[in-house]
DNA sequence: CTGTTAGCGCTTTCAC
DNA sequence: GTGAAAGCGCTAACAG
């Protein structure tokens, strides 16, 4: 039990700050000035008044408002003079372009959306970050929402994003094989990339990491440790991610003759303690364990510890999924590490492959479905009984 | 150093799945059904049509546009059977209201902004999960952009986000003193909530740990430990929370008469393994360490480990800021631990109220700005010198 | 209950 | 170089 010291409190301080001194009621233009919107609450005084519109700002620069649309799209074919005129009156009224209008105007809407399973979860905060890098990139903004991998949060988040006409759409979906979410997907008038988890009988490009290769290596290294009682462990065999790395595990087992056993109660510490502990004071106790995610991992790391087994000689672990201190950790714990930023780069460049290349109608090559695989790559250290060279060299890495 | 057995490669399978096919033209309707961006585009075929317009629910259910309008609008003051029959035409066309439309209207557009550092980082991707799980309880979509602390980029996210016309923005500011920032805060139309780091000389609310108080009573408490000679290690000092904690420090080492001594060369793993064997093997070696962040925490636990220093017998550590793993390792990191996420949804509920206040006009209470202080906790773990009464009943908690 | 109509703020021909 | 005007898809009066 932790010790708690000081008491979780809250401290509001508040300042009565004049609501109506921040009042600035600005009309110091022509006669139709002040309409609509402002108009209509004349007497409460608010605390903004609304943002500056295209046509203000060309009735104070004595401009037409093509003029200035041309010059808050980069100012060609506007003499020097009224450019810098227009830029001023802007300026001096914190004037930004209603992104709302221009997107009804049918251009593009520079927005891609993104729909994760979490965004605290490191391996999609990661993903969502390169993806992010690269809508940048391609001067668009990605907007992430979540779906806790709850198939009706998913399609609600989908509405969602289709509603803000997002150019394209990233998604991790929760259920491979979910019909609805396929012909939902199918349906909708933007380009759709699947991350980490393809889209079953479908033609949806995808990125995922090879589960059942990495996982299937995973295996056969511990086999070659000479380890004959490997058991896989996971909290979760629905995602299918974890279902080909059951596969893995299990083509590697069963081509060494090795006994198959798969345990799927790992939810939290306590079920990993208990899983694991009778495990060992059972007739066949193991002599490796497998755990298939992070958290898995480790919870089944603190448990061995808990029960004094030794790592790797009592029980060696391997976990797929690499993590921040899976090398600072005694042993340190070997990991099959997927290529996580790659997963959320390649995929936002899917995406905006196919975004280009359906703006220009572009002929071959971008025509065609990609369905990207990534290979993972097993990071060795002690857990599994290998011995790296170096303990700590690796630490300069994750900085 | 690490071996890396599979080496990275990607495999691109090319399926070439006839772009055509996927065309579905849809001309099932009147004379005027086929007009702008589908005439422009007229030989060239195109992987998908356009979204459905409201009207063209409207004249293909024989109805008006205002009655869709109702109906995709919850459906009040329309007959049952009309209700029935547009809804079975949007559904069938699977039209989607567009939210740039509505929102040009004028209403709502029930999107906040959050701009943070990095969405990769721990603290501020729990933060926004949780300031999502607000925005979704009101209905609103929130955006995460990312800053990467720099003023540049968080004043483009603002403009970004302000041409989205967002109806409320939370910000973790690079700089609490940053003029050009505060400026350009205040003068947005809609409400503003700073997050972690507070907006300086600005009637703007915020939400900030104490960090000051978390970083003296941390420090207090290895100076109840016995240690003399207390180190403060940080990589960052221009950070507002950082300079705070490093207040703390000083306070509580100063008003106890100890050296204050502050390194704030820690990078990576490299210059905390350096700056920690130079310090013990000079004159004066500490005796307790406290690092400022999450990754200092790390790389000082990691130097110590390889430096084989005994912690906490020979060098105590005491880190600000909790992570996952911190309980896991042998010994256990004791933290100062911040109400990570009860930090986000009070930053949420801060923006919410704000909203909702001045769109009922509200008096007195909503008015006001409010500063509010969340207090952090002690955990007392093995690493200062404490025996935490059973080493792993706290693994339970982080499932 | 339902339809007509007038814009929201912006881009974009098409004249000048 | 510049501007007038016609909408983009939707909502909100205001009639029927």
């Amino acid at each position: 039990m932790e010790l708690e010291i000081a008491h979780l409190c809250v401290l509001v301080h508040l300042y009565d700050l004049s609501w109506n001194s921040a009042v600035v009621y600005i009309t110091m233009a022509g006669i139709d000035s002040c309409y609509r919107s402002r108009i209509k609450r004349p007497t409460k005084m608010q605390k903004r008044s609304p943002p500056p519109t295209l046509s203000e700002v060309a009735r104070k620069a004595g401009v037409g408002t093509t003029t200035v649309s041309r010059v808050i799209n980069g100012g060609d074919r506007v003499s020097p003079m009224t450019l810098a005129r227009v830029r001023r009156v802007i300026e001096a009224l914190g004037y930004m372009p209603n992104q709302a209008a221009r997107v009804l105007k049918g251009v593009r809407t520079n927005t891609i959306g993104l729909i994760i399973p979490s965004i605290a979860d490191p391996f999609f905060s990661s993903c969502a970050e390169a993806a992010q890098a690269v809508a940048r990139a391609h001067d668009s903004l990605l907007i992430v929402t979540t779906s806790h991998n709850d198939p009706h949060a998913e399609i609600e988040n989908i509405h969602i994003l289709t509603r803000h006409r997002v150019d394209g759409l990233i998604i991790a979906p929760a259920n491979s094989q979910n019909q609805t979410l396929r012909d939902l997907l199918d349906r909708l008038s933007v380009p759709v990339v699947a991350i980490d988890r393809p889209i079953s009988n479908s033609s949806i490009a995808s990125v995922v990491t090879d589960n059942f290769k990495g996982a299937r290596f995973a295996t056969r290294h511990l086999i070659d440790h000479g380890y004959k009682r490997i058991v896989c462990l996971t909290g979760e065999s629905t995602l299918f991610t974890i279902q080909e790395r059951i596969r893995g595990y299990r083509a590697a087992v069963e081509s060494a003759g090795i006994p198959y056993t798969l345990d799927t109660s790992i939810k939290d510490y306590k079920s990993a303690e208990y899983s694991i502990e009778s495990m060992l004071a059972g007739a066949n106790p193991p002599d490796a364990l497998f755990t298939l995610k992070n958290s898995t991992t480790i919870f089944a790391y603190e448990a061995l510890q808990k029960l004094n087994v030794r790592v790797p000689k009592s029980v060696a672990l391997l976990g797929f999924d690499d993590f921040e201190l899976a090398s600072a950790v005694r042993p340190s714990i070997s990991v099959v590490q997927q290529p996580v930023e790659e997963i959320g780069r390649v995929t936002a460049e899917l995406l905006f492959d196919q975004l280009l290349g359906s703006r220009n109608g572009l002929p071959a090559h971008s025509k065609r479905t990609r369905q990207v695989t990534l290979e993972t790559r097993l990071i060795q250290r002690s857990s599994c009984g290998c011995t790296p060279a170096s303990v700590s060299s690796d630490k300069a890495g994750p900085s």
